[in-house]
DNA sequence: GATGAATGAGCATTCATTCAT
DNA sequence: TATGAATGAATGCTCATTCAT
């Protein structure tokens, strides 16, 4: 399989480094090998083109927040807890590789329409979780039961995403970490049952 | 001035559509020209350069947001009401201008650093406007005193922000305006004094 | 006749700076209407297009020289002393009008074949005076019986052109007026009879 | 190193026929691109930019007129000779090369005065040689003994240019090297010690 | 005569991808 | 597998000229 030779994650985490540090537009293919110490046709080799590159980076990297969550969902503990270890540990991967924060939510927003969309789905793997916690909620009576599941997902997550956003724009110049009981609580008392 | 000519704003729509029908790295400046029915060059007499019309794009439409905004501050009514009628306002303006709905949520956000810098200068009006409310409603009680207004702004725009994202994204087959009641009881429990 | 009328040297004085000072390339036309203190549709009241605009430029100037130069041939004194003179005259004008030393020796230079064609034209004129002092010459034994005219010709103006351009390309930083005898000395040596 | 290799020598030998065939202003990068046979793309592996191109088709055919001078300015002959073979070397390379002489008598002229300085710049090299011959001449007395170096320079070199444009003017129509012998006798005259 | 808003043709350069070695 | 030289499509902007007023 070749998401499993080592050339593979060398590849996605120039990417991420190049992306972090020339933008999304001046990622060229070329500087991302170099970054990478491959040759420009290796990376054909690895990936079907720039676009799978992109989405590979994001995929693999998405795994991260995802095997988190599947974490906590399992753990014996109520609700409230789980959203918050979600909000921190959602913060803690960005807050501890800052290239990655800035690539997730300032650079690969500037892909076009089609790009995103398959980010998206990606992404959706991450939001299912999401909602499996606030059903859970629903059913121990943690959260409101006429919560219209669709919007607090938007609401947590649109939360979560501005606060981050908000920070890698102030260039991290705050702790994000310090953030996570006041958003916590915030999302808690906008859904509580 | 140049913006009170009418060819101003025929290029400004104009640009509103070639964006929405042809995504942001497909509107050449030649097909915006075409669309307004004006020459090529013409786009020169009224903006400096590409990049120029599309932050004209921003802050024309933006003002409309503003605007309604400002009113609505004025009137005489409690907080929640404020918020209530800012977040309907927002969503009915994109409700009713579906292409001005994808060129803000999705098609502008491909532009580069830079640009979004900027976007993000006309966007601070109407976020400070949003602060006033906040700040007003913890004044008057409506609010929690320990409100961190920066945390509450972030959470109130990124709810709105991701609602309608996924609205468009879902080609806005549901309608959008029936779901700003919930939306404010969400936001306005995280919030409640 | 429109040369006659003031708007006419005034545009042509107008080109003169706006060249001198900005570069051929970056004289245009509305630049120049700018400067005459005209609207642009003005200039074609007066000229046919750019092109005669820059011819007229030359034209204008030319007859300067050419007029000094008339005056000379008709003076009583001998070849060498005739051509001292012109030497000295042609240094002078532009010695007196920097902004023209630059147009004709860097400027004019740079624009396309046909145009300079038909600058050469003009010029003509004034290396027809020139061979004019060239064949008194031989026929008054002050120049060698065997002289090719159109080499000598080329020779004396090559060294006075190449002479003038190399003080322009120095930015006029030393006195060209002073240039004359040793010019005029290494000229005469080449043809002396 | 890239002017090694053949494309290069290539690219440079179409940009002269094309710049010769067409004008400098209708010197497009992709009909250089063409007339090398390469794509369009592969110019900018060997130049940085077209200004690049046009430099370098001035550095490598210059190159021809400094060895042919660098090799008589070794041989065991007088000065007289020296120039001779230098006025005759000169007008050869141009004779033997039509393109070539349009390229740099007339074509190269009209480009901006940025990179009119850098061609400058290698005519520098030429233009020193030339000055070793009139210092040696001065030295073993066949020229003037109060010769001055630049005037004289400024004389030679002026003189052959402008009977080169001539001639080019004049479409190459007469021979050009049946002059040689008539031009170094007009320019020994007039150094002579 | 005088104006100046409008026109629209034309071109250098980048970079994702290929393929012979 | 790995290389990297070669490819070629695609576009924002300028400015001489016109013509309705």
């Amino acid at each position: 399989m070749k998401r499993d030779r080592p050339k593979y994650k060398q590849i996605v985490d120039a990417a991420v480094i190049v992306i972090a540090e020339n933008g999304y537009h001046q990622a060229q293919v070329s500087k991302i090998a170099k970054e990478a110490g491959v040759a420009d046709g290796t990376i054909y080799l690895y990936f079907k083109n720039k676009e799978d590159i992109l989405i590979s980076v994001f995929r693999e990297k998405m795994a991260i927040f995802v095997n988190n969550v599947e974490v906590i969902l399992e753990q014996d503990i109520d609700t409230s807890e789980k959203l918050f270890r979600m909000i921190d540990s959602h913060f803690r991967i960005l807050h501890e590789d800052r290239h990655l924060a800035i690539v997730t939510q300032l650079e690969l927003r500037q892909s076009n329409k089609e790009l995103r969309l398959r980010i998206n789905e990606v992404l959706k793997e991450y939001l299912m979780l999401l909602d499996a916690i606030l059903k859970e909620g629903i059913v121990n009576g943690a959260l409101d039961e006429g919560l219209d599941i669709r919007l607090a997902r938007q609401m947590v997550f649109g939360t979560i995403d501005e606060t981050i956003t908000s920070w890698v724009m102030n260039d991290q110049k705050y702790d994000l970490m310090k953030l996570s009981p006041e958003v916590h609580r915030l999302i808690m008392n906008g859904m509580k049952g």
